[in-house]
DNA sequence: AAAGAAATTTAGACAAGACTAAAATATTTT
DNA sequence: AAAATATTTTAGTCTTGTCTAAATTTCTTT
């Protein structure tokens, strides 16, 4: 059994790998509230646990065996989201903060019945993909909004969950995973970007559109 | 925020008071799964927190404060266990196991949601009372079927819910909380008790029947 | 290429919660 | 009532995971 404390590197370390391609001691630490000199010790500890590899003064990456367990705590806490979007009614700006706790005490049992009670979901209330229970993900081509062309239609792919205030935004205005939508205009000098949705035009500022990620939408 | 093993302790503690009177060091020790030194230790340090008082070599005992938190947990439990059994069809031999883990993580807004999908539930699938929100829980007059009398119509109210294979026999044998069965007699020789349910006799064993609590069946 | 800044690691400390072994106190037996 | 036994507490240690402060190493700037 691992304690909660390696759970949560596992993941985070998954996370910097996959939106940041290197993961350095100061991300890791800033991700998980921790000091650097506790990320350094835990590192180590990981390391001779052969669930990473680690270079001194260079990042983290890793192993098969890690990426392993990282995957199932992903899958744990997205399905949970899901579930309780589901099946409670749980906002979806709420549902990150549950599944933090919840993705650490989910047996493989309780995760089946809940997989099997959504329909084998393939994706979480903010269109982030659930990783299979052998421990593959799919991969998606999408980019961020904030890089999206002008005038053209995208559909949404994929929220950032780390935001609530974001999301309630968002949900306030009907922006969810599959709305398309067409990128009216970009402001210049970091203004917003504006979208147009249900015959509305909204602004989403810059910083917020790097959260949000579509793709072209076919029409 | 209370520790984990804090709140176990508290449970524990009001566990053992309801249903053996005394709290002794020892009792704790066991049902903890730790050794007497190390309660003697939390026991320090619960007191200097005033959720217990203490009398050295003689037992302990739950403040207002230290009994409040005691019922939020077993609430905690016993919702989850009767959400677990009716929402996602977990057997109820194995929901208990599960939310030992799950009452220390579920929040006030989940705790009201499952409530509410619950229908303001009373008891869990064991039959057991569940604390309400206020702190405050239904007390049951009931015995054990250890001494029920022979040739009366008795009302499961409740069996343990801490050993599963009891759990599978009763079940089997579709004995559950509000069946009504008839105590045929009691086997000499700490030999078993013989119920009758569904028109068949049934053999309960006397450790067993002291587990299981009836009243008296109203006909 | 040297200086300064930033990132990382080392060293040492601390809190929580467990343990073992030994000492102290209670309880039971003779 | 003394001896034997059982329970409880003390004393000291260990592990996990955190922290701060100081020392290294790397990166950036000039």
């Amino acid at each position: 059994m691992l304690s909660q404390s390696i759970e949560d590197y596992l993941k985070v370390i998954y996370e910097v790998e996959s939106s940041e391609g290197k993961v350095s001691t100061s991300a890791l630490s800033e991700k998980l509230g921790v000091s650097p000199a506790s990320v350094t010790g835990m590192v180590k500890k990981l390391s001779e646990r052969k669930l990473i590899t680690h270079k001194r003064y260079q990042g983290v990456k890793l192993t098969p065996a890690g990426k392993k367990i990282a995957l199932e705590i992903i899958r744990h806490h997205r399905l949970v989201e899901l579930y309780l979007k589901e099946a409670l009614g749980v906002p979806w700006d709420q549902v990150h903060q549950e599944a933090e706790k919840w993705e650490h005490v989910l047996s493989e049992d309780l995760e089946d019945r809940i997989d099997k009670f959504l329909g084998y979901p393939v994706t979480d209330p903010h269109g982030s993909p659930i990783p299979r229970r052998d421990g593959t993900m799919i991969a998606r081509k999408c980019s961020a909004l904030v890089d999206a062309e002008p005038d053209t239609l995208v559909k949404v792919v994929e929220v950032s969950d780390h935001d609530p205030e974001l999301l309630r935004y968002l949900g306030g205005i009907g922006l969810y995973p599959e709305t398309e939508m067409t990128v009216v205009s970009k402001q210049p000098f970091q203004g917003p970007i504006i979208v147009e949705l249900t015959g509305k035009e909204y602004p989403i500022g810059r910083n917020a559109a790097k959260y949000i990620m579509v793709e072209k939408a076919k029409n």
